[in-house]
DNA sequence: CGTATATCGATATATCTTTATCGATATAAT
DNA sequence: ATTATATCGATAAAGATATATCGATATACG
């Protein structure tokens, strides 16, 4: 398996395979071909081929890849077999409802506790985890080897928190503040920027509306 | 302005200059240039120049852009400044975070209301903003001329909801159930998905450990 | 047993995205 | 006024990603 210079776009169609591997019969559907999952997905059959490729064993011409170990391999790849533990800092609205989502547990990650400035939330719970003042993160953070740090706080807050994290060992910050951040070199920041989100969304609506003007006009 | 053609690259780029130009001062930072902005950001400054070519009016050689004409072209590029209504499907933890999240109404987003199937929810309030059964959701959004639908009910449940949506009229869809989706071609879909992102994540952590592994062994 | 077919992997081509280079221009400094 | 410099826009080169093509191979069918 060679998992060096896999491209950012395989890695996030990965999930997407896998999801619709698992929406399968495992009695029935032994085998899958690259062109199935193509169609089902609507991406190019060549595009799955290469993906899987530089995840998984071989497949055989004709048949396909066995069903239940390309899921296997994929999971593995993705580390759901090798669950990493995460913190939230920011248990607004947002991190809250993350710190209640079940289904992060599937995909390998282990939100083990939360962190904020508000006096007001210190000390309460969610979903069984405990909302800790900032004061502890470094601590926690070393003493239970978290390499994962979630950002929900406000954009003008974002900078600081992501300083601190980087402060207290983290490796890889999944940052859902609207804001670019500034890290070293060794650490990965993931944006998961909802306004960016939004912009493509209606950036096609403008464009689909101009083009109905055009017909009418 | 060109807004043909523009890349999902460029187009999900632009909040980001947006939010950096927003903390700029009014007063003293009248003009900016592609340069300061790319430092700031840490990305390149032609790619910069570009993105913004394809936005705004011209920059002056030795000077940059006026800082508040950018902001204003760029704001009403990305249709801030013309705010589209949107539902939301699956009133759920993650709908409900949605629903009172006041941030969207800034990106020209306007929540007007969320579907249910779980009768418990059905009648219920978050944020003001009230929860319908699924059964009145073509109507809504046919009297009310809503086009875009925010997805977030259980993966098992997403594609017959994202049917009903097309079937009400929506024409851009924000989905942040971790499946792919089907649609006509006219129909966009936008995935938020949370596992793409962690498999980002993860892997960019795996890597880090097998390259330190390899340091010491 | 030979032929047709679905599929694979590998290689080649095309497209899209980013980065580098260069001449032009506006301001500041000498 | 001349020169230096920061910056622009445009064009060119490089790099990344997606798609098409082709020979090889495993099975099914006649």
């Amino acid at each position: 398996m060679i998992d060096q210079g896999i491209s950012k776009q395989t890695l996030q169609r990965l999930p997407f395979y896998l999801g619709y591997l698992k929406t399968l019969d495992k009695v029935t559907v032994e085998t899958v071909s690259a062109t199935t999952i193509a169609e089902a997905l609507n991406l190019n059959q060549v595009q799955v081929r290469k993906d899987l490729a530089s995840v998984c064993s071989l497949g055989r011409p004709k048949i396909g890849y066995v069903t239940q170990e390309l899921i296997c391999e994929i999971e593995h790849f993705l580390g759901y077999d090798n669950a990493e533990s995460a913190v939230i800092i920011g248990a607004g609205k947002l991190g809250k409802a993350l710190l209640g989502y079940r289904g992060f547990e599937e995909y390998g990650l282990n939100i083990v506790a939360a962190f904020d400035a508000d006096e007001n939330v210190v000390g309460t719970e969610e979903n069984g985890k405990k909302i800790f003042p900032m004061s502890k993160l470094k601590n926690l953070c070393e003493r239970m080897k978290i390499h994962i740090g979630i950002i929900t706080v406000p954009a003008e807050y974002a900078q600081r928190v992501c300083d601190s994290l980087v402060e207290s060992g983290i490796l890889a910050i999944w940052n859902f503040a609207p804001v670019h951040l500034t890290v070293p070199e060794h650490i990965l920041v993931q944006n998961e920027n909802m306004a960016s989100s939004l912009a493509v969304l209606s950036k096609h609506l403008s464009q689909k509306f101009s083009e109905e003007a055009q017909k009418i006009g």
